[in-house]
DNA sequence: TAGTGGTCTAGACCACCGT
DNA sequence: CGGTGGTCTAGACCACTAA
């Protein structure tokens, strides 16, 4: 490691890489592999360094960046853990909706309406880089804030990663999504980008969320990608938004 | 500067506060008192190191803070430089509007309706910090995006702090908003949380976004926050999302 | 070529956590 | 107490920019 791409003396076509991420690219790797799993700890900042034969200041930039990144979680005295969707503090993390007073919304209570397999549409077989018709899996479902149903989503998955996905399975669950996925699936969120628009409520979709059609909606179409960028999910939420709303915090 | 609060042997309060927070405490003082202003370059790393007796690497892991801000920006090679609104880069940091596409939108253009003077009604005053009835602007603009007018903003400012801001200066200044802000009035933006609803055209806003009444709008309710977390605007943008939509990366 | 930020090291010590 | 992450230092060298 010490020699490999350090000191660009010689004519360099990828400008340059500072040790520190080709660390970070090595800790990727053990964590892609499984290596460490979700909520495990990672070897300490010293036995890095040593198995990396690296200082430990080098190492420590790297895991720097990968805790920005959430994908690792730093917890003094106690060591490095790599993140994972079962926590309290991830829940609100791809959860933007908010009650009026700001605070996060207490009891969302989630109702499965159906899940089945179908060829992908070309649409979302364009965002999850599928072929087109491709297997893809379909969940609605309805959450609800304080007993009223807020947000209608439709969530679809390649069917090739989530054999087995069925209503009764995602019914029995109770808690974050994305936490089944990472369990049941082995498949990590890492980020997402979203898209938001105001639609009006249509036939179909406004007696799920008791409002009359043509209500204004807001829609949040999400792509989530887990590592390498892969697109694994696309999500469309439909929310009433007189008693939620959508927070951002720009800085 | 190097015994005042470290090495917290004797029995405190605050908990702990290291080294370079009380740095960068020191460089937040020196951008708000104005001593670097806006573009121009703050000392380099070795002399303020020198200034305030501490090590480099100390002085740069503040200015590492600083950078992830916004505060201020690194340029290798050149130095450290005071954040500013006049640029390409932080054009887009607060305006979250893109095309269908992705990019950025093109030609925005603003056109003033009217900026006037009022007493500030509740909900703004109590946004503001301010005492309810205390003098504030009201600037209401539409922003036309591809020739077809696409947003319509209402901006609350304390009067206090825009003494002498007129439509024909809004009109006059071409850029933005918080360039003029930066410059004109000496108030830098420096974050900014957002709340995002789905509402119905009314009959007042419907006809200067060319859209029936009812039509879904995505209303973005924006406080924007100078330093010391000091509240100094409220933005309400009423968009029409049919070419435009609202982005964001969830990470 | 001089000056700036960026990387890397080695070592010391501190704050926090569990036992 | 021992182990972990967190801070701080001093010094060397590299990459980038501008003159």
């Amino acid at each position: 490691m010490t020699e490999s791409t350090r000191g660009n003396h010689r004519a360099e076509a990828p400008t340059f890489s500072p040790l520190y991420r080709q660390i970070k690219a090595l800790l990727t790797r053990g964590l892609q592999s499984g290596e460490w799993k979700p909520g495990e700890a990672i070897p300490s900042e010293t036995e890095l360094a040593l198995r990396f034969g690296v200082s430990q200041g080098t190492v420590r930039k790297a895991i720097d960046e990968l805790a920005g990144e959430n994908l690792l979680i730093r917890r003094q005295g106690r060591g490095t853990f790599v993140g994972t969707h079962h926590e309290e503090k991830a829940q609100f993390r791809f959860l933007r909706l908010r009650a009026e007073h700001g605070g996060e919304p207490g009891g969302m209570e989630s109702r499965i309406l159906d899940c089945r397999r179908m060829r992908a549409p070309v649409d979302i077989a364009k965002r999850l880089l599928l072929r087109s018709a491709e297997a893809v899996v379909l969940v609605r479902r309805v959450l609800s804030f304080e007993g009223r149903p807020s947000v209608l989503d439709e969530i679809w998955l390649p069917g090739a990663l989530f054999r087995g996905l069925s209503a009764d399975r995602l019914s029995a669950y109770s808690g974050p999504l994305y936490g089944l996925f990472e369990t049941e699936f082995g498949i990590r969120m890492i980020r997402a980008t979203e898209r938001l628009r105001a639609v009006a409520a249509d036939k179909a979709s406004a007696p799920e969320l008791g409002v009359e059609a043509g209500t204004p909606l807001l829609l949040v179409e999400r792509v989530s990608y887990t590592y390498q960028d892969r697109p694994v999910e696309v999500r469309r939420g439909y929310c009433v938004t007189d008693r939620l709303h959508y927070h951002n915090e720009l800085s």
